[in-house]
Formats: structure tokens, C-alpha cells, sequence
DNA sequence: TTGATCAGTCAGCAC
DNA sequence: GTGCTGACTGATCAA
């Protein structure tokens, strides 16, 4: 963007001359503000001590007014920046509350899975009871007491 | 607010004398922008139409001084409310976090050892095993293969 | 010197 | 009229 500085010479001696004669074309502010340095000091040629304060003075107003508005754009960027992470984090939040919750069912089923196989082991272990009465008995009984969703087959995975 | 057009012509005499005489106490900007309406009424009795005017100008300048620093300082606060909600659901996402690992592996656990359970119960229940026999081979199998934490007595409660 | 930010000012909107 | 906020400005700080 400062490449301009280069490569129009042949231009710049116009310029001059055409400024020296008809002075001041009335540098819009959008010129004044992007103009490089040495541009701008090619405009100053021949104008007062005081234009040329005038004009520097304009164009750091100019300059000024560039930077409050980056600043405010900085600011309400930032904010939303802000929003985006909040928001970011909130979605997090529910998708692990949300996972916390299935989990802590599926323990708690599983640890009453695990008791009621529990109490059926102490049983044939226990008593002087064989297999074929085990399988008949105590497994249906644990299977009503403590299984009453879906999955009724005995001893089935942990799902 | 407006109603004070009305019922005052008595005092207006008296307090005319005085302020032509005293005029002008140069009220301080705290003053000016402390002051009620009515309070400021009385003050400018006595002014020239633009002292008038002059004096409701400085006033209202005043009071947009202190309207823009509030509007700064609500600015900072709510961007600072922002962040802190920010990190509050920043510390609500590791703790959910945390829990949600901690369940992960009390839930792996548990599906191990219901696992091996369900090998040792299908073992009596198949074969023709008496229950002497199971429990000093079976169990103490199932035992050494899935259960090398702390807890090694057969059917503990699931933790 | 340049860019950023603060405080103050004014314009303009909303109530 | 009052309060608020966006834009602009000058002052001032940092790089």
C-alpha cells in the first residue's frame, strides 16, 4: 500500500507545476489521510508555514478520526467475541450435563444389574442346591425383582 | 415539571431586587448540575434572555459529561460481567468434565466385574458343579482375572 | 511519528 | 427535558 512512493516521477513534476499555479485544489480528506509522507510533502511545495501546520494538522485529525472508529470497531468486536465464547461454553455445558446424566442412569442400572447377580451367585453358592433347580428358580426370581425393562434374558450383557 | 409558570409572581419581585444586586454568584459546575429544575429556575431570575440560555447550555454540557462517563463505565462493567460469566462456565465445564471421566471409568469398572460375575454365574449354573467345588476354583478365578484393584473379596458391593 | 485510548463535546434518538 | 450512545476531537501514552 506504501508502494506508491516508486514510481511516478514523471507525473510528480506536473503535479507541482499544475499546484504552484492553481494552489490548493482543495485536498479532499480521503486523499489527505492516505497520502504517504513524501506525497504529502510534494503537496506542501510553496505553500505558507501556516498552510503547512494547517495541513499536517489536518491530516492527524483525519488520521485520529481513522483510529477512534478502528477503536470502536475493536470494542464492539471484542464484545461479540466475548458473546461467541459464552455462548460456546453454555452449549458445552449442556452437552456434558446432558452426558452426565445418561451416564449416572446407566450406572445406577447397571449397579442394581450387578447386586441382583450378586445375590443369585451368594444363592447357588451358598445352599446345597443343584444347577437344574438354580436355573428354574432363583434366576427367574431375580429377573422379576430387579429387571423390568427390557432386556429380561438372564445373566445378558451389561449393555 | 412544567407547572411552575403559574403561582410565584410574589416571590418573583422580591428575588428580582435581590439578584440585581448580588447578580451572578458564579455557581460552580457541581452546583449547576446538582440542581433541580426549580432550583435552577431560581437562579436565573433576573438573566438576560442568552444568559439565560448560556446557563441551560452549561448545564446541559455538564450533565452530558457525566452521562458519557457513565456510559463508559457501564461499558468496562458489563465487559467485565462477561467475563466473568465466561470463566464461571469455564469452571463449570472441568468440573462436569471431571465428573464425567470419573463416572467413565466407575462405569468401565463396573461393567468388568459384572462381566466376570456373569462368567462365574454361567459356569455354576451350566455345569454339574457342587457349590464347595465353585467356590474355591471359580471364584477365586474370576477374582484374580478382573478384579486387580484394591477390593478383592468376592461379590463386594459395586463401589 | 504513528496508532490507540481516554475524557469531553455535540448530535440525535428514545422516552 | 433527561439520559444514553455514536462519532469526533485533542491530549496523552506506548512503541
Amino acid at each position: 500500500i506504501q508502494g506508491m512512493t516508486t514510481n511516478f516521477k514523471a507525473s510528480k513534476a506536473l503535479k507541482v507545476k499544475k499546484e504552484a499555479g492553481e494552489n490548493a485544489p482543495a485536498l479532499s480528506d480521503d486523499d489527505l489521510v492516505s497520502m504517504s509522507v513524501r506525497e504529502l510533502n510534494q503537496h506542501l511545495r510553496g505553500l505558507t508555514k501556516e498552510d503547512v501546520v494547517r495541513l499536517k494538522q489536518r491530516r492527524r485529525t483525519l488520521k485520529n478520526r481513522g483510529y477512534a472508529a478502528s477503536c470502536r470497531i475493536k470494542r464492539v468486536t471484542q464484545k461479540e467475541e466475548l458473546e461467541r465464547q459464552k455462548s460456546e461454553l453454555q452449549q458445552e455445558v449442556d452437552k456434558l450435563a446432558r452426558e452426565n446424566a445418561s451416564m449416572k442412569l446407566e450406572l445406577d442400572a447397571l449397579r442394581s444389574k450387578y447386586e441382583a447377580l450378586q445375590n443369585f451367585a451368594r444363592t447357588v453358592t451358598r445352599g446345597p442346591l443343584s444347577p437344574a433347580k438354580v436355573a428354574t428358580t432363583s434366576v427367574i426370581t431375580i429377573v422379576k425383582s430387579s429387571n423390568h425393562s427390557a432386556n429380561s434374558a438372564p445373566f445378558s450383557a451389561p449393555s
